[in-house]
Order: C-alpha cells, then sequence, then structure tokens
DNA sequence: GGCTGGCACTCTGTCCGTGCGAGTGCCAGC
DNA sequence: GCTGGCACTCGCACGGACAGAGTGCCAGCC
C-alpha cells in the first residue's frame, strides 16, 4: 500500500535527520527538508500512527518526535541501504593498517582506525585462542624448576605461562620436551589440544613423563580458557563528545561496563563474519548498554573465524556509515591476519 | 613565626577541606570545622596574605578560597605527611595482585589495584624494553623466507616480529641461527644488544651471515626502540564522577592525552623508584594535562628500575592519600616482577 | 601589636512570572 | 485521502527580585 510505503519513508528521514541535528524532528522541517510531496499536516498524521506503533515518541507535548530503540531497529532492518565508503576511507584502512609490525601492533591500529572513521567508541578483540592452532611451542628453562612456555599461534598470538614443576629439571631434558609438545601439538586447534595429552603420554619416554604431565596440563588449563580473552578498546574520549549533560548518569556505568571486557566479551562471542550484527538499546541485555547501540562483525574467513570487532555508540548513531566502517575494516584485518 | 605557622595551617585546612568537599572554603566553615583557635576574622587575615601570596584565590568576589597549584605544591611538598595504608588496603594489594599468571595480568591487576585504591585514573608502564635484559631469543620458521624472532626478558615480556628474509632460509639453519642468537644476547641489556652485533658477525660462520645480519638488525631497530614501550590504563570511569559539567571541555582532552600515550609515556621516563613525583597542574607542559595532577612513581630496584606507574586525576586529589598508595602498589610489583 | 566582633558591600545562585515559539491535534473543505 | 487553518499545550529563555555566603575594613580590646 501506499500508505504504509510513505509512512516508512517518514520513518526513515525522522531518523536521519535526528541522528545528524540530535534535536527532536518536527512536521514542518521534515517537509522541508525531505521531498516527500506532501504536506506537513499530512506527515502528522503518519507521525501519530508511527507513534501508536511505537516506533517514535515524543519527549513532551510540543516537542519534535524522536526514534525508539523499536524505530531504530525497523529503520536498520529494512529503511538503511548499506553506505559504500568513500575512495579515501578505503585508502586510509589500507595505508593506516599497513606496516602494522605484530598482532598488538595490528589491534592497535585497528581500534584507533575504527574510532576515527565512526567518532565512537571502538573494540576489538584478540583472534580467539581456543580457534587458533598452534604454531610453536617455545620451551626456556628460567630456574632448577621452573619453565617458560611460550605459545605463539598460527595468527601470530604469543602467550606465555611459567610452569613450575615439582622436581628439578634437567638441562638436557628442554630440548626433548620441546620436540615433544611441538610434534604433538603444532598445527592442532587449542580447543582440541586436551585431547592430544593421553597420546603425547604414551610416546613420552618414561623419564619425561612426569614434566610432561605437568607442562601439557598447564597449557591446556590456562591457554585454552576462553575467559582469557582481550580486548583492546580505544576512543573514549568519543563519548565526551556532544552529550555534556547526561554524563555521570549514563557514560560512567558505560566506561565501567567496557573496563570490565567480560560483557563486551561475551557480546563478541556471537559473532560471525559473514554479517553485521547491530545491538539497539534495549536489545543489550546488560544494563549499562541500555541506551547505547553495538554495531559488531566477525573479522576472518568463514572457515576459520578468527575474533570480532566493532564500535559501541549512542542509539542516536549513524547506523549505515558504521556498519559500512566495520565492516570494511573487518574484511582488511582478516586479510592482513590470514597472510601472516 | 608564629604567624607563618598558622598561615600554612590555615592553607593545609583550606586544602583538606576543598579536597573532601569540592566548595570553595569560606572563613567562618575554617574556624568551625577545624581547631585553630582563632576567630573567623583572624583567618580572614591570613586568607588574604594566602591569597596574596598566589596559595590561593577566589572563583569571584564573595566566594570562598580555593587552592592554586602553586598552594597543592606547597602542601605537597610541606605539609602533608604521608599517609600509611590501612592493614586492609594493604591485604587487599596481596590478595589482588597475588594469583596472577603473566605479565600482561600482573600489568592488568595492578592497573585495576589502583585504580580502586585512589578512585583515579591508574596508568602502568610495561617494564622498558631497552633497562631490560634478554632471557631468550626464539626463531620460528613461518613460510619459505620468513621468520618470526620472539624476545623474552627478564620481566617476563614477550614481543615478537616477523623477519622478511630475502633469501630463502635453509630449515637447518634455524637451530644454528638460534644457538648464535642466544649465545650472543642473553643476558644483554636491550640498550647495549646494537654493540654486539659486529662480534655476533665475526663468529657466524659465513652461510649465515646474510641472515644473521637482517634478524639482529631487525631485532634492534624494532625492539630496542624505547617508542614502543606500552601502557595499561584503567578506570578512565573515575573521570566521570562528581565533575558532570565541565566534562567535555576538559575531560575530553584528557582522555584523548591518555590514548596518545605518548604524553603519559614521556612523563613516566622521567621517574624513579625511589621517589613518589607530583606534577601539579599547569607543571604539566602538555595542554591537556593542566588541571590534572599525576601522581607517579617508578617500580624495580634502584640498580634495576623497570618502569613506572602511577594515577591521574584533577587537580583537587587526596595527594597523600594517593601518593601512599602509589608507593605501596609499585613496591609489591617490583618485587613480584624481580622474583619471576 | 595582634586578635575580635560588627557592619556594609558585593556577588552568585535560585526562584518565579512572563512571553515566545515550536509543534501538535483536530476539523472543515477540496 | 490530502491540505490549510486554527486553537491549544508546553518547554525554554529571559529578566527581575531575593536570600545567602563571604569578604574587607574599622574600631575596640587584651
Amino acid at each position: 500500500m501506499a500508505h504504509d510505503e510513505r509512512r516508512l519513508e517518514v520513518l526513515r528521514a525522522i531518523v536521519q535527520d535526528f541522528v545528524s541535528t540530535n534535536d527532536p524532528v518536527g512536521s514542518k522541517a521534515l517537509a522541508e527538508r525531505h521531498d516527500l510531496g506532501v504536506s506537513p499536516a499530512t506527515i502528522r498524521n503518519d507521525m501519530a500512527v508511527l507513534e501508536e506503533q511505537g516506533y517514535i515518541t515524543q519527549p513532551h507535548t510540543s516537542a519534535g518526535r524522536v526514534p525508539t530503540d523499536k524505530g531504530y531497529r525497523l529503520f536498520v532492518d529494512r529503511l538503511s541501504a548499506v553506505k559504500p565508503l568513500s575512495a579515501a576511507e578505503r585508502r586510509a584502512i589500507e595505508r593506516f593498517l599497513d606496516g602494522a609490525v605484530d598482532l598488538h601492533d595490528v589491534l592497535g591500529r585497528t581500534v584507533r582506525l575504527l574510532a576515527q572513521l565512526t567518532r565512537q567508541v571502538a573494540v576489538v578483540q584478540y583472534p580467539t585462542l581456543s580457534r587458533s592452532t598452534v604454531r610453536h611451542l617455545e620451551v626456556v628453562q628460567v630456574a632448577a624448576g621452573r619453565l617458560l612456555l611460550v605459545l605463539i599461534t598460527d595468527t601470530g598470538r604469543v602467550e606465555q605461562r611459567v610452569v613450575d614443576s615439582p622436581v628439578e629439571v634437567d638441562a638436557q631434558a628442554v630440548p626433548e620436551l620441546r620436540a615433544l609438545l611441538n610434534s604433538a601439538f603444532a598445527g592442532v586447534k587449542l580447543a582440541d589440544a586436551g585431547d592430544k595429552i593421553p597420546d603425547l603420554l604414551e610416546t613420552a619416554p618414561s623419564h619425561l613423563r612426569g614434566l610432561v604431565t605437568t607442562v601439557s596440563t598447564t597449557l591446556v588449563e590456562t591457554l585454552v580458557e576462553p575467559s582469557d580473552d582481550r580486548l583492546v578498546i580505544g576512543g573514549t574520549a568519543n563519548l565526551a563528545r556532544g552529550n555534556a549533560m547526561d554524563f555521570s548518569g549514563t557514560m560512567r556505568p558505560l566506561l565501567e561496563a567496557l573496563e570490565e571486557q567480560v560483557v563486551v566479551l561475551r557480546l563478541m562471542g556471537e559473532v560471525d563474519p559473514s554479517t553485521v550484527l547491530v545491538r539497539i538499546g534495549e536489545e543489550n541485555a546488560h544494563e549499562a548498554l541500555t541506551g547505547a547501540s553495538l554495531v559488531t562483525v566477525g573479522y576472518g574467513s568463514a572457515e576459520r573465524p578468527l575474533g570480532g570487532l566493532g564500535v559501541v555508540g549512542p542509539t542516536r548513531m549513524d547506523y549505515p556509515g558504521n556498519m559500512a566502517a566495520v565492516r570494511a575494516v573487518a574484511r582488511y584485518v582478516g586479510h592482513l591476519l590470514a597472510e601472516s
């Protein structure tokens, strides 16, 4: 029906205007700024219906309308075309990310880039350990009964743990141990590492068995735990843009939640590389994220998802632009890490 | 002279009251809350002198007085006894930091701990690479012409770099290379690593010389650069406490400067483990830190300083408390890292 | 000489009343 | 079903009045 069509058009216009001006938008302004082909009075009728359906609301009588979470949801799902990035932005992505020297650097640059492109808070997850495979395991003797275990994954992530051995370790045993561990675990997904331990113990020469047990259990227990997955956060200064007033009310819990990481990490777990996921306001179960929206996507390939990244901002954000930026950056980072 | 004595006492009282209430403090309130033994009128005379000397100022006529940067400076230098931590706080430090599994974890816990103890933004620097010594160098072949170089320092810090070799690398050469590098660099301070290269090249067998050159220059160039020293930041949510109004004016550049890291890193460079360094407001050259104070101290021992840590907050902060907390945490972290 | 009580003065923050403008809902007409 | 017109409702900005806090100064007292 032509009516519904136009009503949605009105909603789109409201979202766009409100996002760019931060003022509740009235019927007259809408008619002026958008070619809707009808008069303000007609728009008012449409607005009344939209309000009744819960897509928009007015802060108080005789102010303009503001989109609700439900309104943004409809906008994101049906009304927004993905906005392609400008050539300059694409170039910026490449220029910014090329020349990174290691994984830490890649992710640090990524988070700064995303924050700059979207002018929101950016979040990047380290490649998930449990999905990574072992490239190399290194054993270094630190003291008589103490070893340092270094894990290098195929994504370039490096993790280390100190292992205390109950008995003194013979210096001769270290290269043997290293060889054993690498032949057992190299190329194995960390999530599957636990399954390899029985085999490993079988093939281990008896004088090493105790040591191998200690080391491999440490490996599995402390490194495979997904709980230690890390997050890089940047652009928090963007939270201080504009909304100076409702600050310590809404911004502080948000900052706290971001620092906690655990909430955001859980959300990152649901992400995959093929679709950009948008969570709007109340849709976020966690209280501190009410009033905020997340735009997230996975990076890596469909066969080998590595982790997630995205932006956090007020529900009043440029969804099409942010979705495009997040997706483009994720693609580039995915390629970058696949190569190395 | 007894006059000067009391005048300083008045200044101390002003600082204490203002820090705890955030209201400009007047003569009457001072006389009530502190046992100065004189009447408000007398205090007013003292205040007039203090103002003339530049230690305090009034935001406008007929508001109370507020300490200036100079006033805080005098307070910190001469008027504040270091406030010992409570037993509960000491216990909290131990409980919080013990059980950390690796360096990243130690520093992450440290920053959270400091932020919580001081209710300010906490900053912890990774152990400086150039002051660290090499514990072990690991070489892993990633592809025919590509090696991964992993550096493990005596503080447990791990850094890695990809090295591209112009020629294909023989798999046999990798263990040789590893042995060579370790015998040359193990135990050497990273700052001195460059000096070892000529020796190293001399002893290297001719077929490895090209490779050794490439790898060791990468090592020195990209790892010894102090510029890549890292910072962990936490407790930014504390910035949103209280001062809701002057927020986007003063808080935003501060957040930006913290994310830049470079400014803070430079300040951390001047730190040493024996004294707590306090920088107040305008004393900070950098513009964004005007209006903020830093309380920093080094950790590690006098012979082996490792890095710095501290807190950043408004000039109106609890200096004695923060100094005590920063010092106590630095000591504990120093011990912790010295052990490992 | 230094401290104290008293007093006049100055300034800010707040409260209240008013007017204006934006925006709406409704209705009659096309 | 759209449009123009109109009355109505609010929020907000402006401005004056007021109260309160705090000061500086002065004369008197110890």
